[in-house]
DNA sequence: TAGATTGTTAATCGATTAACAATC
DNA sequence: TAGATTGTTAATCGATTAACAATC
């Protein structure tokens, strides 16, 4: 199925909110409902579901379990979405801790450090491996994701490990601009850019 | 000056990029250099340069040091950015370290946090104010920007007393939607949304 | 029925890129 | 001059929204 970046993103913020109000609230949502809570449009949020074939009624509005259900079976990886953590520094931790706490449909099975102190240790249950054996364990635990938290100087080094292991999507965290194959999927996440865009908008 | 948001970004990284390589080539860079150091079309580095008023000559390209001169000209608060983080957790430590580390004309002035413990310490040799006075030190330092690193059950009320205080702009790094002022520039990072937009991506 | 809603197409808006003239 | 480049407009592509028919 195919469906624009910005709808998938959506998406996944409507299936976050519906699972918070399951059992809050009626078990009918309203397009203009959900639009307000995300500052969207109603006829946007129609027009997201309508492209993963969500049905409303014009009495109630959409039933929020067959919403969720829908929205799950169109956006998620059916057999494996297993991921990995390089470089458990402060970011690396706090993401950890993010999904962990928030999320059960992402599972993070391994971490990876070059610290000897860090090796071996958990973090929140998960096992911290020594950097050397990325390739060992994302072969041998099918890893798909791997999110890249070390020191932007390593960036470009564990992006090619990761790439020659297997892996088919990497969420970078650091400042350095990563050049990939055209197979893999690549989200960059640069704080600093952040900054200097709302340091000029706010002018 | 009134610019696309995407020319902001770009203009953003381009310069940390020259800035890096400003004593180490020379001192000219072709546009299609540019591009293919950030996987662009040359074309659309030509016309953010171009909606800048920069000016290049065919024969070496653009001047590297009038470059970052110009797109600091531009985009660059002139008199104040200064910056708070509130939540000294990892996330906001990870910020911190990175933003003090890499880049210089960011100035974060102040940091929060609830904790006692980490009240009156200093971060990076930032002090760390108790989260109650978030409203004194920001007027106080004038304080524009916040960034929101506390958990997500507190984020709603840290923005109102940040907007109270007259920020102008958020940067929101916990999992819940904010829903600000028009006046208020506001950038949210949801990492949970990245997960699944890769996730779904890679199928 | 009147009113509120869903579902969908067409129009609009914004960003990217193709095309090409001008310059050295 | 031929070739490479800049600078700019027009065309294209993608995402949002206006308009409106259909339904209860």
């Amino acid at each position: 199925m195919k469906l624009p970046v910005k709808t998938v993103q959506r998406l996944s913020k409507y299936r976050r909110l519906l699972l918070k109000y399951r059992y809050l609230s009626k078990p009918y949502i309203f397009s203009h409902d959900l639009a307000r809570l995300f500052n969207l449009n109603p006829v946007q949020v129609r027009r997201d579901l309508m492209l993963i074939g969500a049905s409303g009624n014009n009495r109630n509005g959409y039933n929020i379990n067959e919403l969720i259900d829908l929205i799950s079976d169109k956006i998620d990886i059916k057999n494996c979405k297993n991921i990995a953590i390089i470089g458990m520094g402060k970011m690396g931790q706090a993401i950890l801790n993010y999904v962990t706490e928030e999320e059960k449909h992402l599972n993070i099975v391994a971490v990876f450090d070059i610290d000897s102190h860090k090796v071996n240790k958990t973090f929140e249950d998960i096992v911290c491996y020594d950097i050397r054996k990325i390739s060992e364990i994302v072969r041998k635990k099918n890893i798909l994701i791997g999110i890249i938290t070390v020191p932007s100087d390593y960036a470009v080094s564990i992006s090619n490990i990761l790439i020659e292991s297997g892996i088919k999507g990497i969420l970078n965290f650091t400042s350095v601009h990563l050049d990939l194959p055209e197979n893999i999927y690549l989200k960059e996440f640069d704080i600093i850019t952040f900054f200097d865009e709302i340091a000029f908008f706010i002018k």
